[in-house]
DNA sequence: TTGAACTTGTAAAAGAATGTAAATGGAACC
DNA sequence: GGTTCCATTTACATTCTTTTACAAGTTCAA
């Protein structure tokens, strides 16, 4: 998945402009002239790095660095004007990862980005490590290796998609979820309004998972609303 | 093997007076007097140590101290007049080790050098000890020799791009990795946007590594995303 | 209960991405 | 010069995702 980046900067010039560069490497960009804006972006599609400029109106740069910090492992580059230096030591005390000087060069600035993504990759990996495996009857949903393996050693695999929406269900079991916030977590082409890719799925699943996939016991479909996971009885 | 310092300073004078009493102590000492210069010396012949004066022309010295220390732990000692107090500070904050103020004290400076270079030296064998081989399945790889060697001693010779690419994934398990950026890490950066080669790379290492290379338990196929290393176990 | 309007299931085709054997070309070495 | 090695490209087979098309199921007002 393409890395997420978001870019707090109420200054609508440099905004886009700094939007136009990072878009041009392919990232995924989204803009935000304020806080409560962020926010908002953050709650539908969390971010892989922000780009917070230093002197924003109301709540201020360094406020979100420690907010988000306390929140997540995001990477944060803070923008800064050549004149506050105190700002900047600030910053990385709140928990900053690094910070880029008005006017930006903007060689410099892709490469501290690629560089943090690294290393925001890096950290992520090591909690990948650690995320736990589900069971449910007689399968466990093997994150590591992203397939399921069956309790009489069977390896059943799972494609890309398959084990996506897998995840996405098994997380959280009970819940019904629409079929727009699960292509949300598959989307591979976004441009499709009525699509029926997730009931395709949910079919290819069903047969490799259910005893019956016409009467299923695991992956419910709850009508008029989408599909939900049976919580393990 | 001598130690290689290099004295990054625009002032002729001071630049000569410092090499000097280094060079009296039998290191190797490189002069430059702005940042270009010292990038053309540390490509040909890496540095142990730089001595850099934070107030140069062009890219300054709290700007090279940030980025070196991105790209690798050599020592580094800011060079500083009594009054850019703040400076040393943020200079401390970007990873320098220490500082020294003019005009200079020889027998103080040399000893912080000699200090410093005690720690590089170490800190780097430490690191050599620390993680030079990683092991999944019945592999081991052996960074430090670059090569891969079986649990039953046999040795499977990888070629330099067969390495960096597994090296690549293995540092980060657990994470999908796109093409892009493994075609970035192993260096061979050549702009054909739809090039094949890590798919080509990734079946021979298949080859190699995995017991049934079209059912892989370690380099891991993610549809549209890339590949990753399977964590642990 | 019936049937119109809707939602879901699914086979099959179309559209993309990946796997891989073989060919190509470039650099290092003798 | 020739030879070897190996990264890269090519070309085609295979696999995966999405769409399409229609069958089957569900809801609800009449």
């Amino acid at each position: 998945m393409t890395p997420h980046i978001v870019v707090i900067e109420d200054d609508i010039t440099t905004r886009r402009r700094l939007s136009t560069a990072l878009r041009k490497q392919l990232y995924r960009v989204s803009e935000a002239e304020n806080a409560d804006v962020m926010e908002g972006i953050l709650a539908r599609d969390p971010a892989d790095l922000l780009l917070v400029d230093i002197g924003l109106e109301g709540k201020d740069g360094l406020t979100i660095t420690r907010e988000q910090r306390s929140l997540s492992n995001v990477g944060i580059i803070l923008l800064t004007s050549r004149d506050d230096q105190i700002d900047r030591i600030v910053g990385l005390e709140m928990g900053a990862d690094d910070y880029v000087t008005k006017p930006f060069d903007y060689r410099e600035l892709l490469a501290r980005v690629k560089g943090l993504l690294v290393r925001v990759m890096e950290n992520r990996s090591a909690q990948a490590a650690q995320e736990p495996r589900t069971r449910f009857g007689d399968w466990t949903l093997d994150t590591s290796r992203r397939r399921l393996d069956n309790r009489d050693g069977r390896v059943e695999p799972l494609t890309r998609a398959e084990y996506e929406l897998l995840h996405a269900l098994v997380k959280t079991p009970g819940v019904a979820l629409s079929r727009d916030r699960l292509l949300d977590l598959i989307q591979q082409r976004r441009w499709a309004s009525d699509s029926r890719t997730i009931d395709v799925l949910i079919g290819r699943l069903r047969k490799k998972i259910e005893a019956d996939p016409s009467r299923p016991d695991w992956i419910i479909t709850v009508y008029g609303e989408g599909y939900l996971f049976a919580s393990e009885s």
